[in-house]
DNA sequence: ATTCATTTGCGCCATTTTTCACAAAAACGA
DNA sequence: TCGTTTTTGTGAAAAATGGCGCAAATGAAT
């Protein structure tokens, strides 16, 4: 087991894996080896069992992985044992379906505030969740136990509501607004730019000769 | 000037270098050198000027790049000159909020048409574009000149979905089920996972002595 | 008990990506 | 014209990531 620091890539297959383990448990598999997940999608068996040994021997040699016990490490290990209490800056279209998104209500992720500037949406509900004035974030958020914040909010206002949030003590955020943020190094940033990804489907159709990447 | 393969990463690169060119332009910039690009991002500036590279040889030593010169160079290259059709299969919250995202109304990429199974739903119309039947997608696809497509229906569906469309000779494809999906090599698929993107906050928050990757 | 078939964990090498560092080119002032 | 400053383009070094191959551990079969 090593205990240098984690890359990312390696996190994002975690979860990867872990959504893959839930699966086979709900086939009922007792265990599986790196090789038949590396199967599943399009990885190399190694990588798997490197990714795996960065946090600890989990695997039985001439076995393979015990599939309930890999899956709950792979949950400590992710912080999904702890349920997350969310809360959607914007409650426009793109909150609003981030609001009832798969990801958010079959996990534990919970999503109990939206915020907004607008005082015609201030006070009402999407779903079941009401809808927050921006300028309450800090009470709100140390109310109802904030501890992940998603912006939806138009590109110019992203900065400013970082800036808020941040202030108030979150630590992770997720970001749709497709603009770069400044923030400090404490906090995790994730932005999601649905433009770049856009963008790099428009230039396969206009260089068809590049090979594809891998995903 | 590389005639290589150009790798996925520089061409996420050439769409946040082009945002920024944007910007720089409505600020009335008429040069600007990699090293103040680099600094409006947290880049190198040898990777930016190695990105461009690739592509030719657009800049001036001693001065820089020409805002104009530079932005139009790289809206062809990613193949932005010309305008994209896209159509969205799935007509719930998520494929609502993504017709009038910001992505795809204020640049060339138009939304021309909905799609669902769901007979409710076939027929009307979300802002002012239309709900289609699925099973109807390669007539309207080739009416309509569709060339890219979004895949936001729940992931039991998205493989169906994914093999009608390739069917249909579509090209360029975004997912956002949260599933990994199998396709020919011809085909370009782009899945935004933000299952993973969550579960990678969560990860920080629960092992907070790790540093934080580069966004 | 021994052999055989599996499969992990890991050292080591290959590939990819990023960064450094500097020669060559351009602009400008004296 | 010539030196000074700026900034590109790029070869080479460094860092990060991925993949190979094998010893060691395990369980099953004989």
């Amino acid at each position: 087991m090593k205990v240098e620091k984690i890359s990312e890539l390696t996190t994002n297959r975690l979860s990867v894996y872990l959504r893959c383990l839930e699966e086979l448990a709900s086939e009922g598999a007792k265990t599986v080896s790196s090789r038949r997940l590396a199967k599943r999608f399009h990885l190399n068996s190694a990588q798997i069992r490197k990714d795996l040994a960065c946090f600890g021997e989990f695997g039985v040699r001439g076995v393979g992985y015990y599939v309930g016990d890999l899956r709950s490490n792979i949950q400590r290990i992710l912080g999904l044992d702890k349920e997350h209490r969310v809360a959607i800056i914007g409650a426009g279209r793109l909150g609003a379906a981030l609001a009832d998104y798969y990801g958010f209500t079959q996990t534990n992720f919970d999503v109990v505030a939206l915020f907004d500037s607008d005082k015609e949406k201030i006070g009402g509900e999407i779903g079941d969740i009401r809808i927050f004035d921006i300028a309450d974030f800090a009470a709100v958020s140390e109310g109802k136990k904030i501890d992940v914040v998603v912006i939806a909010v138009p590109a110019p206002f992203a900065q400013g509501v970082l800036e808020i949030v941040s202030a108030a003590g979150i630590r992770a955020v997720m970001n749709f607004a497709p603009i770069p943020l400044k923030v400090a190094k404490e906090i995790k940033l994730k932005t999601v730019d649905l433009t770049i990804s856009l963008e790099s489907l428009s230039y396969f159709l206009a260089q068809p000769g590049t090979p594809n990447g891998k995903e």
